[in-house]
DNA sequence: TCTGGGGTCCTAGGACCC
DNA sequence: TCTGGGGTCCTAGGACCC
């Protein structure tokens, strides 16, 4: 017979807020909301403190101060919550070898072969919230469950300081009457549609006709009635697969129209995406330019390399050809550039000899920039300009090329 | 007075080929 | 006058996640 799977979800409550609040005394108890730098910033995290005044992550300034006039922002301190993120990981491992790192506030762990290490599933999860609070100071809620699905929606429902399993027995009644879009997976567009055929509640969805869910959503279909039913096969993946695209994205902070404005913040992103590719050993063979009008429209347009590359100047030189094919509407309040088709590099030396002193060039431009920070040595066209990151990505790993030196 | 940034995967429609 | 058809690849946009 096949073992039960076991997986826990361990998320942590307001992730950045609880460090800045464990960090400075004088913030807790008290409405907060980390934000990044500049006016064109929205609330990461918020305390909860000022979740009960309708604070909400996503909202701009003015939406949150309005939510919640005694509100206070705190610009986000990356370092600290990255170091957070590996220390935990490393006190997962304690409890099983099959840690997935999902976000930088939340990881997967498969405990079906060890939770009998330390007495039951329950016990691994007050386990790590107890070394987490040691550790940190700060609180986290497990989820345990037959699936990371399962285990997601437990630590959801747990929350705050929360530790509940959802047993396999007890998966319809959990489903029954909970809303849709409490499912990881389901947001709002997909909620919507599934409102117009009557279906509102997980129990409506895992007793809908397959037939019909397929009708509407494609091969779709077929995993919503599962996720309905609480079944989801999902493993626990130990190993960060190989990444598909890195990329940088910028709001600039006012609008900009001027040709030489976009250029200068092209070239900035592309040394960005160049050097992150070439770090960690990736070369790609497509360059995608995304560029978002004052109007909030976004357009991306992309374009096929001959040859994979990491080199900073021919992305950025890729990224100019596809703006010259558009015609600009008005004035751009983001861009972004992406390398994707991506393909490891394996350290063959070129065989043109142009190219090898440019692969040369890099790598000196590259270990100076290591040693001495960011924009020691740089591009002429972008000089004195160095780039100033706001909030981290809650997206942010750990390891592999999704890491993101945030210094 | 406004609306971040890092990703992944899926889909619809067009180009192209046989 | 009357418009084959299937497969594959590419592109742009959208949904979703934290």
């Amino acid at each position: 017979m096949k073992r039960q799977r076991i997986i826990a979800c361990v998320d942590m409550d307001a992730f950045f807020a609880s460090v800045e609040q464990k960090t400075n005394p004088a913030l807790r108890g008290l409405p907060i909301a980390v934000v990044g730098r500049g006016h064109r910033t929205v609330v990461t995290t918020s305390s909860y403190e000022a979740r009960a005044e309708g604070v909400k992550t996503g909202m701009n300034v003015w939406q949150a101060r309005k939510a919640c006039p005694s509100l206070i922002l705190v610009v986000g301190n990356n370092a600290r919550y990255t170091h957070t993120c590996r220390v935990t990981r490393d006190i997962f491992l304690c409890y099983t070898p099959d840690v997935e790192t999902y976000s930088i506030d939340e990881a997967f762990l498969d405990i079906s072969g060890t939770h009998h290490l330390f007495g039951s599933p329950e016990a691994v999860g007050r386990g790590i919230k107890d070394d987490i609070l040691r550790a940190f100071g700060i609180a986290c809620t497990v989820g345990i469950g037959p699936n990371i699905l399962m285990a997601k929606l437990a630590s959801e429902l747990g929350k705050p300081d929360g530790l509940l399993r959802i047993r396999p027995e007890e998966t319809e009644q959990v489903l029954g009457p909970l809303g849709v879009n409490e499912l990881w997976g389901i947001g709002g567009k997909t909620a919507d549609k599934l409102a117009l055929m009557g279906i509102s509640t997980c129990g409506q969805l895992g007793h809908a006709p397959a037939s019909l869910l397929r009708s509407r959503f494609g091969i779709r279909g077929e995993a919503l009635k599962h996720m309905g039913q609480g079944i989801c096969t999902r493993p626990v993946i130990t190993e960060p697969p190989e990444p598909r695209s890195i990329g940088h994205s910028r709001t600039l902070a006012h609008d900009v129209f001027r040709p030489e404005d976009i250029r200068m913040n092209l070239l900035e992103l592309s040394e960005m995406v160049g050097r992150r590719a070439r770090q960690h050993g990736y070369q790609g063979r497509k360059v995608t330019l995304t560029l978002r009008y004052s109007d909030f429209t976004t357009l991306s347009r992309q374009a096929p390399l001959e040859r994979p590359t990491d080199d900073t100047h021919q992305i950025y030189t890729t990224a100019l050809a596809i703006l010259s094919r558009m015609r600009l509407r008005m004035k751009i309040r983001l861009l972004g550039v992406c390398l994707s088709s991506l393909s490891p590099d394996y350290g063959q030396v070129p065989l043109i000899a142009q190219e090898r002193r440019r692969k040369a060039m890099l790598k000196a431009m590259d270990s100076i920039n290591e040693r001495f920070g960011m924009g020691s040595i740089t591009w002429g066209s972008y000089m004195h300009r160095h780039s100033r990151h706001g909030v981290i990505s809650p997206g942010w790993k750990p390891h592999g090329a999704k890491y993101v030196d945030i210094r």
